[in-house]
DNA sequence: AAATAGCCGTA
DNA sequence: GTACGGCTATTTT
């Protein structure tokens, strides 16, 4: 049996001590445990702090735990700050940490710095396999199983109302447990071709996400306010008119009437079932009776119009946000509108067709071209509404802190492919201009900064020629082409000859033949990614609105044309038929055991993914690559000490800054992300094609504006200061 | 209270 | 047809 000491930490020599030894061993495993998640949280403290410097011992510091003994007069912060001082900010000593970016932000709150090497356990296991979980415990399951359920000692209880010895063991265990992980994992990381990407991209990384998650992004509280009343108004008024649709009067009025007499029917068939039983002594007979008598209540309960809770949600006026009772109300119930279904949900993980009607956009949309009351209408308006409303506006209310800002989560860990994910708010699927002109405006720049977005341009494109080596691609990318509209010209005439003249045509609306190639420019964007994602001919018909067969020529068509893409496309399901995995240009790994699948579904499932994962996953290592450089180029003085990255958007790097700032700036960063080092962090180079970002500048998210080198930004900035102070 | 289903926002 | 997270309703524990 394996076993874990545990020394406290409850005097200044023991504290010595632990510096010292950590001095010695060069590794410090550490381990909060707060009263509360959000570091950001006024109220939040840090309970104890766990730290490991050799397996099989952990010293844990009580800090603010209301039974710490050092809780008093604030002293836990003493230790912590000394702590910290010594051994955090020590670059010599290797941090280690369980999603140390966790541990990062708090430090940030108390002025500790993290220097020199750091080594996340969970992002080492996520290299070693991305599929979740990622958790502590499911690897300490499976690498450590003597100490399998060391954590379940005080389920249920909130972690402030922990008892701080139990606390103790289990945070001191924690770090122990991280430190023999590390030792475990980081051998394997070096054997399998895992480090350059753990260090040079994952540990760096990790400090510009903490950073920027830590500073958090502003929200122009009024005008979030202001949008919070606007929406309730309009949810109101299109409430209003689709409950005012006389087939919904009907379907409600007679919904209560069927209901409440299937109610009172199955209540009476209980109270027959009651009388069946038979009672062999008296008592039993007293509780029959009184069963019944409950029942019977209940029936004049219901014929009053006397319900519970729950029963006058059934009865209530319909609830248009509810698939079940909308189903009812489309399809299902003779008094509805007995709407013929064309399409069910499917399955999620067997992809099989349910038996439930979807009640989807797409079948809405459908629906309304026959719809004569404008019901479908305004019920799509209104599932819209409601959606943007529960999730941005009300939802982004409840994200901000005490200064307007919303602090997100980025997980590293967060993908297969290597994108991030974004939580709480999630600031990757804020609505765009073109879905709801009103949500974007409301993150703004603080006092002094403009927003500057950087995008990369068809990255994943851009990505495909050079990984398929493909001449074609390469040739538009390098001639600085439109790629879409390439490859509308290509799949149409099967070279680039007409190239400028139909560009010409696009730009001229005028022209007589300009609707024609702006259809095409779309079918050529709809394919080029369609091949991203693996898309087969059925899809791609969809997609277009074109019959499956000329889908299938144009698939075809699209391939021949790129001859490069169509071989690699074929290699990637080769190599990985023999490996069961495929690697991106950084080295990350997409395993994908299913490719040997005898289920064929499972196999193709399997054959997009090792299509799509590489392009993905490289495209938005080249973002991440890019934030880290920029935040090296801004502490070695080269770009704006005040600088500062808000947000990333898979394609996208959102900063704050200042006017006098962004002509000198962007030449830079255009450079940066064009042809980043990766030679030097990840042993290869862009051999065909460089990637490009187009910067846009804004006074807020919602309408950004291509950079343009002959704007005067400090005008913009007056104009935005003048702005805010009016409000 | 926690898990699942359905829908829908993004790249 | 890839990759996600969040909200609401509903079912399960």
């Amino acid at each position: 049996m394996s076993k874990s000491r545990l020394k406290i930490v409850k005097n200044k020599k023991i504290l010595r001590d632990l510096i010292a030894y950590c001095k010695q061993t060069k590794y410090c495993s550490f381990d909060f445990e707060t009263s509360d998640t959000e570091y950001i949280n006024p109220d939040s403290y840090p309970l104890c702090l766990g730290v490991s410097f050799q397996p099989g011992i952990s010293y844990v510091i009580p800090l603010a735990h209301k039974d710490s003994p050092i809780k008093k007069k604030n002293r836990w912060l003493y230790y912590l700050r000394k702590f910290g001082r010594e051994v955090l900010a020590d670059a010599s000593i290797v941090k280690v940490a369980w999603n140390l970016k966790f541990e990062y932000n708090w430090c940030l709150r108390y002025n500790i710095r993290l220097r020199g090497r750091l080594f996340d356990g969970m992002l080492a296991k996520y290299c070693l396999d991305e599929e979740r979980p990622h958790d502590l415990k499911s690897q300490v399951d499976r690498f450590f199983p003597e100490f399998s359920g060391y954590e379940g000692w005080s389920e249920g209880i909130k972690w402030v109302d922990k008892p701080l010895d139990g606390l103790m063991k289990y945070c001191g265990i924690d770090s122990d447990l991280t430190l023999r992980l590390m030792l475990y994992f980081e051998p394997k990381l070096i054997k399998l071709g895992f480090y350059p990407l753990f260090r040079n991209l994952l540990m760096t990384s990790l400090r510009v996400l903490a950073e920027s998650e830590y500073r958090g992004a502003l929200i122009d509280e009024n005008y979030l306010r202001d949008l919070v009343e606007t929406y309730r108004k309009k949810i109101e008024e299109s409430d209003r008119k689709l409950r005012s649709i006389p087939e919904v009067v009907k379907f409600e009025s007679r919904k209560v009437i069927a209901l409440r007499k299937q109610m009172i029917e199955d209540v009476r068939l209980e109270i027959a079932a009651i009388e069946r039983e038979d009672a062999s002594n008296d008592r039993e007979e007293r509780s029959k009776l009184t069963r019944i008598k409950n029942r019977e209540k209940k029936i004049t309960n219901i014929m009053a119009g006397v319900y519970n809770k729950k029963e006058s949600e059934k009865l209530g006026p319909i609830n248009f946000g509810s698939p079940t009772q909308l189903i009812d109300f489309l399809f299902k119930k003779k008094y509805g509108l007995r709407l013929p279904v064309s399409k069910y949900t499917q399955d999620k993980k067997t992809k099989q067709e349910t038996d439930t009607p979807s009640t989807a956009e797409d079948v809405l949309e459908e629906l309304k071209k026959k719809d004569k009351t404008g019901f479908m209408e305004q019920l799509l308006a209104h599932r819209g509404l409601t959606k943007l409303n529960s999730t941005y506006v009300e939802g982004m209310l409840k994200n901000l802190d005490r200064y307007g800002r919303v602090h997100t989560s980025f997980f590293l860990h967060g993908t297969v492919t290597g994108r991030l994910s974004s939580r709480e708010p999630n600031l990757q699927n804020i609505p765009r201009d073109t879905t709801a002109s009103d949500i974007k405006r409301m993150f703004i720049p603080p006092p002094g900064y403009l927003l500057l977005e950087v995008d990369y341009s068809q990255a994943e494109l851009r990505v495909v020629a050079e990984m398929a080596e493909d001449e074609v691609m390469i040739d538009i990318f390098k001639k600085n082409f439109n790629i879409h509209v390439a490859t509308a010209c290509l799949v149409n005439f099967g070279n680039l000859k007409k190239y400028d003249k139909i560009k010409e045509i696009i730009k001229d609306v005028t022209h007589p033949k300009n609707i024609h190639w702006e259809k095409e420019k779309k079918k050529g964007k709809t394919v080029n990614f369609g091949i991203l994602y693996g898309q087969g001919a059925p899809a791609l018909a969809e997609g277009l609105g074109i019959p499956v067969e000329e889908a299938e020529e144009f698939i075809k068509g699209w391939l021949d044309n790129y001859p490069g893409v169509k071989k690699w496309m074929r290699n990637q399901i080769r190599f990985c038929e023999e490996h069961e995995y495929v690697k991106n240009m950084f080295g990350r790994k997409r395993r994908l055991p299913d490719i040997n699948s005898e289920y064929k579904g499972f196999k193709k499932k399997a054959e997009r993914d090792c299509i799509n994962a590489p392009i993905q996953g490289t495209a938005s290592d080249f973002a991440l690559l890019s934030q880290v450089i920029i935040r090296h180029e801004i502490m070695k003085g080269n770009l704006p000490v005040d600088m500062q990255q808000v947000y990333t958007v898979h394609d996208s790097i959102g900063y704050y800054i200042r006017a006098s700032d962004i002509h000198w700036v962007i030449p830079k960063i255009i450079k940066i992300c064009a042809n980043p080092d990766t030679k030097k962090y990840f042993g290869f180079e862009l051999k065909h094609v460089w990637m490009k970002v187009s910067p846009e500048v804004g006074k807020h998210w919602g309408e950004l504006r291509e950079y343009d080198e002959k704007v005067n930004y400090k005008i913009w900035q007056k104009e935005l200061n003048k702005s805010m102070l009016a409000a």
